[in-house]
DNA sequence: CGCGGGTTTGATGATGCTCAAGCCCGGTGG
DNA sequence: CCACCGGGCTTGAGCATCATCAAACCCGCG
């Protein structure tokens, strides 16, 4: 059977069959129930992780006490704290699965040995990133365009089904306000 | 002689004196004098930009016609619109020098030529593009966190000469606020 | 049925924007 | 070398956006 992870690598390589199933080896297929947590503010980052089914999010805790959350990854996306995976050091931010989900997670070390096995899966990686930062500069750009409230009508309307998956309290610190305030956008426009 | 990008490629690579002479073809050195333009709206970004000398800014302008800047770059660092550089698709940003400076361009089927004889390289802009990323996790961290005020206090205190390269409305724009708010901040605290 | 997490509501107020005007200063041409 | 010009920085008044806080409400789950 053809994982997600398995298309999401032919795609962007042009490994065959057999050495897709060798290098699967590497990955550490999870399965998480609900609230499930990855990554604890603290620790040290040692996985990359990607969502096979499911939805993860990134969050802190910032200084009175109130989760905002950074970043949702759905299928197909990789997520993990680069700063802290990079350089091994402790991360600010909690990782957890906010549905039943099932990831796969590459291990820091293990990387290294895939890339040596398998050169392609450098390129591999160099894409992802690419995107994930292509896609971190342009989120950025809206939130400078928009006001808040048409942030909020900019991804509802790209992504309607993603806007129902999602607590309202997460989304709305991911958009960068406060749950109240999201509350009265969705009464205005309803 | 050695430039500050031979320097940065021998830091993240193995690659030795020889190799990185020759892989030097392919990026195109450039002299750029103040307000050069690299990059205008609406053309594909061809090129990833290494920041040998001086200083870049990425900028837009939105729909009330002022600049908006997105991101800087100094000695040693990359740029690129990289949505715009991974599918040679246009670009709603502008490229500039706003010092004399000199940069290194890499082209982007160059780049391809380059990862199939400097198979290292690929693992090169792989750390690259994870340290931008990473840092871009970590700008939102602080976007989020910290008040207006408090922000642009952080990066004086972090990034005190760089505050004094920069002219103050670009500043203003990249840390997301208006010029006329950045002076009354500056004012309250001298 | 009752508990508790999440959402809604509304009053109040701070943060940070807009607009318009004046000022400072460095560059350019006479 | 001086005068002028203009871009950028400052100032201040008025105002919109959005946060805070407290309370009530809703609804799924034990």
């Amino acid at each position: 059977m053809e994982t997600n992870l398995v298309q999401h690598i032919r795609k962007f390589t042009t490994l065959d069959d057999q050495d897709v199933a060798s290098l699967l080896r590497f990955f550490e297929p999870l399965s998480l129930k609900k609230k499930a947590c990855l990554l604890e503010e603290g620790e040290i980052c040692r996985y990359n992780y990607f969502v096979e089914k499911g939805c993860l999010r990134m969050y802190y805790i910032d200084d009175k006490g109130t989760e905002q959350t950074n970043q949702f990854a759905i299928e197909n996306w990789w997520l993990a704290d680069y700063m802290s995976f990079d350089k091994q050091t402790p991360s600010p931010f909690y990782i957890q699965a906010i549905e039943k989900s099932t990831v796969y997670g590459l291990e820091h070390s293990k990387q290294n040995q895939l890339f040596e096995e398998f050169p392609q899966m450098e390129r591999y990686f160099l894409l992802i990133l690419q995107r994930a930062y292509a896609a971190s500069q342009l989120r950025m750009k809206y939130m400078h365009d928009f006001s808040k409230e048409e942030i909020y009508h900019h991804i509802a309307a790209r992504f309607p089904e993603f806007i129902q998956r999602v607590p309202q309290y997460m989304l709305a610190s991911y958009l960068g306000f406060t749950p109240e305030y999201l509350s009265e956008i969705r009464k205005k426009t309803s």
